[in-house]
DNA sequence: GTACTTGCAAATAATTTGCAAATAT
DNA sequence: ATATTTGCAAATTATTTGCAAGTAC
């Protein structure tokens, strides 16, 4: 279910984007993190595989990653947001609130939901954010 | 479904806090926004009603109301937030994205989604964020 | 070789804090 | 009367942009 750091580097080059080593580190930071990270944190994991690489460049790839939908953002109550390895397309979280791990999930069934509000609101529903907040097991100990 | 604005006031006087003009104001542009708003907007309309307010106190306000449940924060893809004033306890949001309309529901059924995924993934889940975002009937003409 | 990328420094935006003056109770 | 709350200015923090030097293709 992850997406492999081979494959999104291929994406990237399809795409008519140049591999780089700070998008490799960037990339890689993201695949072999357990949980989501915000941007100053993959900059202090991805500047000890390529040392030179600046936050303003983390940045820039972070953005470029979810642009293309490789990553996702994790929304966090309180303001505060990273970064995780989405599957491409329809993603969602489930995030540990200790340790920050996350796991991605597809299979939500709003339809019903979705349908039940359409009809009592008038909207057109169209996207939803769903994200959800516990403890994982290391952390239940 | 929506907390009036004398409830709120009321629930803020009972748990020792002072009702002040400024505070009137910001809960009174809540109230009658139909829209989730950033903190600058709602300084931007609360000065109408108490022309001396200052951004700093609707941060501190739209805090407070958040920290007693009184207001939520509303997440939006991109990292941009802002609040809204939320039924106390569980409540989510259908947010147009045109108008920035929110209208809340609290009824959502995810018990299913959250005992697959318990069990599943040895997961604790505690809580969830669940936004849907779509068009409202006057943005759809 | 050339166009895309990078890193730095500086700019901008968003949010928080210190503190004396104002005010709700 | 008095403890809370406010507004300002300044401090932090988060994020973006300009631009010359570096690098993947």
């Amino acid at each position: 279910m992850q997406v492999t750091e081979q494959e999104i580097l291929r994406q990237l080059r399809q795409q008519g984007y140049r591999v780089t080593a700070p998008r490799r580190a960037v990339v890689s930071v993201l695949q072999s993190a357990e949980a989501w990270l915000p941007p100053d944190a993959v900059h202090a994991r991805a500047a000890g595989i390529c040392p030179s690489i600046g936050l303003v460049t983390v940045y820039r790839t972070l953005a470029l990653l979810t642009e293309l939908q490789l990553a996702q953002r994790v929304h966090w109550e309180g303001g505060c947001h990273g970064y995780a390895l989405g599957d491409v397309g329809h993603g969602h979280h489930l995030v540990c609130q200790q340790c920050h791990k996350v796991v991605a999930f597809a299979d939500c069934d709003l339809s019903g939901l979705v349908k039940t509000l359409e009809s009592e609101t008038g909207f057109r529903i169209e996207a939803h954010v769903l994200e959800l907040v516990g403890v994982c097991p290391s952390c239940q100990a």
